[in-house]
DNA sequence: TTCACGTGTCATTTTTTTCTTACACGTGAA
DNA sequence: TTCACGTGTAAGAAAAAAATGACACGTGAA
């Protein structure tokens, strides 16, 4: 049971990345079709450099890919396309995935100190 | 199809408030048992101030609830435990969501500008 | 009274994220 | 050559989030 999603450490990453109205525009355009990232920026109303690192947030959390491919014309374009990702969050999903978490460490070690 | 799930600025906030590791934890240690601030602070090893503006995020987001209660020994205790939450996201998921996004326009209205 | 334990907030610093501006390179067409 | 359109990055300003420390208040027990 438990389809074992990410470690606790992704989640957030993918958590991080989808929690912001730009990126999430982004996610959604491109879920209806694939995109090159100037025509992206224009459709958005975003900058060039701001469109990029958003991007790259999502393209790091795994939930799109771009690939540069050769236009007719000879330009360079990179195209963008979202992942298949399906994260189902629940309490006890978020429970598991905790476990795996590393990121803050107040004291690493298991110090179950329950003294009264 | 489609649960009709949150708005789009509802989402970002769901998403915003468990992108954390500490309130990722919070969230994983009240969906096995409820627990009162001072307590969950000691088990998280975090600080009273920094859990309350956690808790206050997540409870914000409706992902947590905490209501006081008064002790036998008449402490006022500040009881948190976790909302049945379950977000399922995919692309289209987010691409129905988008579609009700306020936060990032400078102009509230559909204003599809495309000339050159 | 003083202590321990519970609640909370406010002001401030530190850190991270977001965004802008400016720059660089490559190619095809006028 | 110059222009338009594509790619990218780097530096610094602006804004938001995270974290800390010092407070204040209330109650029961020593």
């Amino acid at each position: 049971m438990a389809v074992s999603g990410p470690t606790g450490d992704d989640l957030v990453e993918m958590l991080a990345a989808l929690a912001n109205p730009i990126r999430l525009r982004i996610v959604a355009t491109l879920a209806g079709r694939r995109d090159y990232v100037s025509q992206l920026a224009r459709e958005l109303g975003v900058s060039r450099p701001l469109l990029h690192m958003h991007l790259r947030r999502l393209e790091a959390a795994g939930l799109i890919t771009g690939r540069l491919e050769l236009s007719d014309d000879g330009k360079a374009m990179k195209y963008y396309e979202v992942t298949d990702f399906d994260l189902h969050l629940t309490a006890s999903a978020v429970a598991e995935a905790a476990q795996t978490l590393t990121r803050p460490d107040p004291g690493k070690g298991p110090a179950p100190k329950e003294s009264t």
